[in-house]
DNA sequence: ATGAAAGCGCTAACAG
DNA sequence: CTGTTAGCGCTTTCAT
């Protein structure tokens, strides 16, 4: 039951080569016989030998392996993106060390580092949204840091490379969108506003606004639930009767506003017009189908790990170390029938 | 810039010990004298000396790390067990190396666990579910690997040790609840049945109708989506019009049933009952809210990284190795309006 | 309580 | 084309 490791000296000593041959053999190098070759792969073959990446990452200095910090996977989007991370960490032929936060505002960065670090990663992915001061660390540790890093979902900042979803161009077109189908007074229902993607949104939503009035008793802040998001129209409702439409800063939120709405007897999107954010596969079922913001949460992922691969390629080659980039993704609008136009005409 | 790694050497040359000595102060041996472990400390301090997890892991044979394969992370299922199994891999003190299967159909168990071994991983945790023959791998590879592997919602098999939920007591307790509701004929609308979970949810349907009849046109296959609710719905009630109850195995089907009702005219519940599978976060949202059966799959990811160290454990011990074990984890059920007689009353 | 020697499994840098 | 000699960073004997 316990196999005993079989090592390259054993094939070495099986083919009747030196250790080094069999090396080259294992690492595809040119410079072996025909016939060595052969005769090497059909012992490594009949011995059933596996090359230890332990020891190559020893020597190397170099894992091919990539750490992933995640924070959220019970969420859509982050699972979504550690699923883009791992698929595009894969093709380049890296694994991955996933390690997930549970409290993302303080975390002990240093620690985790250090972690990975022993671990020889190459790069690391961090996955974790920027919630208050959690990213002041930055400062201090990276400069020290050995391996590169690419942030995701986190405010672009000068010598960081930083791949995130352009969560106020999103807003923008949410709110455009409420606009443009004649919608007057439009809401906000936030996420919560120390999230930088939250802010994101919200200044989306003034950017649209910026020529009607802004008044401040359209905003309300929710904390991403269905049932912030039910609480938080009851109270934009009771301040502005005369809100027609809300931008809703996730799906969940909606779901629950749409329930808040049926509640109060107000018709989706007759009287009043929704659009969420994220574009979860349940809200093109909601009642009615939530007109919402698609982020690509698994390009995000490949994104942010395709930047990491070359920044290690950079550094492995020990070119001018690459410029920090920060990549921001389109988000795109889906419209269904939460608050289109025509229902509306219809309904009135 | 570019750091050189501070070793053990290093230390022991600066501290005026031998690296042994280093070594022992770091693995926290208690015999070294107060003083030098004092010396020692200070200067690993200074020098910013961090142990090569990489270096111990080659000589050691292991890795501290555990291997985790999983599936379909883009659902809500998934998402969770993997955040249970990083949480108990984390209390247990292991990393983890993390590969996502694309397609779980056939996949090439052989290279993954070759990977996996390669990079010494201590014990591997298999969260895939069990589709089709994607398990025919397990009486051949199994015998050979060196390392303990538990299996995640696979079906139990003498010699191996397996977690997973009940999901035929689920089925049952779901099905059961309908017909305490006083429905008669009871509708199915199943995963897609080369699932073994699927299967097993729908043997719990069966349990509970046994002395009713069962018959065939009360059953759809689905494939988890909600679009496939909402057909499997009109297609049931097509065959069916005297179906007034329907299990619908996971909450995204029912939430396409939930529309396919409402398009129909169909009153939910009172012209039919609707009770879903896995209690997303969505599901006490829909209209009406979900009746469903919760499990708890955070719980299933840290119970099986419980059971791995315990193998793990073991096996180092060489102690006879343990009794693979069939650890069934209970669901619950969820009563929400979906399902709720005093409704049907009011309703009729 | 501490140190010296050996080596985990492999590759880099030379030689030949 | 192939072999030799080091040695990655650490721990495990076994001395002292």
């Amino acid at each position: 039951m316990i196999k005993k490791r079989i090592t390259i000296k054993q094939v070495a000593k099986e083919a009747g080569v030196s250790t080094q041959t069999v090396s080259r053999v294992i690492n595809n190098r040119p410079d072996v016989a025909p016939e060595t070759r052969q005769r090497v792969l059909q012992v490594i073959d009949e011995l059933g030998y596996r090359p230890s990446h332990i020891a190559r990452s020893l020597i190397q200095g170099r894992s091919r392996t990539l750490g992933a910090v995640g924070y959220g996977l019970e969420y859509f989007g982050p699972s979504r993106t550690l699923s883009g991370i791992e698929q595009q960490a894969n093709e380049l032929g890296y694994s991955l060390l996933l390690s997930l936060l549970r409290q993302p505002e303080r975390n002990d960065v240093e620690q985790l580092f250090r972690h990975m670090l022993s671990r020889y990663v190459d790069g690391i992915v961090w996955a974790v949204p920027e919630i208050g001061n959690n990213r002041d660390w930055i400062r201090q540790e990276i400069p020290q840091l050995s391996v590169p890093v690419v942030f995701l979902s986190t405010q672009p900042r000068p010598n960081q490379s930083v791949v995130a979803v352009d969560n106020r161009s999103g807003g923008r077109m949410a709110t455009k969108h409420l606009l443009d189908q004649g919608y007057q007074n439009i809401g906000l229902i936030t996420g919560p506003l120390d999230w930088w993607e939250a802010r994101q949104r919200q200044l989306g939503w003034q950017d649209a606004l910026k020529e009607v009035t802004t008044e401040n008793n359209l905003v309300v802040e929710g904390d991403w639930t269905a049932e912030s998001g039910e609480r938080g129209l009851h109270q934009l409702l009771e301040q502005r009767p005369d809100m027609d439409a809300v931008f809703v800063c996730n799906d969940q939120m909606a779901l629950g506003a749409l329930r808040s709405a049926r509640q109060r007897g107000v018709r989706v999107p007759e009287d009043l017009a929704l659009v969420g954010f994220d574009d979860i596969p349940e809200s093109a079922y909601f009642y009615p189908p939530l007109s919402t913001v698609r982020q690509d949460m698994v390009e995000l992922g490949r994104c942010a790990v395709r930047e990491l691969g070359r920044m290690i390629e950079a550094s492995q080659q020990d070119k001018a170390v690459i410029e920090p980039k920060t990549i921001l993704l389109q988000p795109e609008l889906v419209v269904r029938e939460s608050s289109v136009e025509i229902s509306r005409k219809v309904g009135e």
